[in-house]
DNA sequence: AGCGATTATATCGTGCACGATATTTATGGT
DNA sequence: ACCATAAATATCGTGCACGATATAATCGCT
């Protein structure tokens, strides 16, 4: 009864603690791009898969419209996306990627080698937590 | 060249994606105590070391003071700890529990056993994880 | 003793995250 | 065609996180 205490405790720090962590390591890399780490990870959504709804990017990235909303609309004065109505339904808004939104993915290869070393390089090793932890997210996800 | 970019990118997401998903677990369980996820991680820290300074708690959460000054103002406005300046050096503060705050001690077990569950259950592979993710903290600590 | 440097905490401004609610547009049943 | 309902996004208020800066107390050097 003490047991399962601790460990889960430690297991939730854990992850709270490792996500501050790459955050606190990837903050001063993309600053010279003009972007927060939330604001790189739609990027990556959208290189992955341009011209989609908010409500799809959200869906990816477990984010709801109160945080997408602002945090798109700080992209877009930035000049990394336009927003834009979908004219087949007018309750729907298009984001997609600008030239300047395509072009950071160039320099984000640099940026995903410096995080790799700062991680330790063992590619397998981190994979293998990778796939762990999505699998918690999956058990945590079907409630 | 690509593979090390996307694993990079999906660790990072991973962690970043779990730690929302176990903030939106702990959620519901910590509102009817009166507790946000982060204030009840600093009751977790005083159970187990009573009447530190806000510094020592910042190191062992990783937060800086920014954070934890209005954090702590707040759990000491609802009750759960008191704020003094230490007589032997005015410069510091020490952070002590209450009863109140001593008390939700009693009610983090059935606390800890759901989310225990919405884990999985597992606790070996739990604590594996969380081992993984401990030692990656270190390695991203030391630059 | 006096004073610059250091240590500890606090304050300010910006951005993220989310519950609750509002607004706008589309859909389905009659 | 009309209207209740649903769907998609936006707005509001609160709290967390952090860089930069400020304030206050202590320490160390002369």
């Amino acid at each position: 009864m003490d047991q399962p205490l601790k460990i889960d405790e430690l297991l939730c720090f854990s992850v709270y603690s490792v996500n501050h962590a790459i955050s606190r390591l990837y903050r001063p890399l993309l600053a010279p791009l003009g972007l927060t780490y939330p604001q790189y990870l739609v990027l990556v959504a959208l290189w992955d898969k341009d011209q989609r709804r908010v409500g799809d990017l959200g869906s990816e990235l477990q984010l709801e419209t109160n945080t997408l909303t602002p945090l798109l609309k700080r992209m877009e004065m930035a000049g990394f996306l336009t927003r834009q109505r979908d004219s087949s339904d007018e309750r729907g808004l298009i984001v997609a990627l600008t030239d300047k939104g395509r072009e950071v993915k160039e320099q984000a290869g640099a940026l995903t080698a410096c995080v790799l070393e700062a991680m330790g390089g063992d590619i397998g090793e981190l994979a293998a937590l990778r796939d762990r932890l999505h699998s918690l997210r999956k058990t945590l996800e079907q409630e």
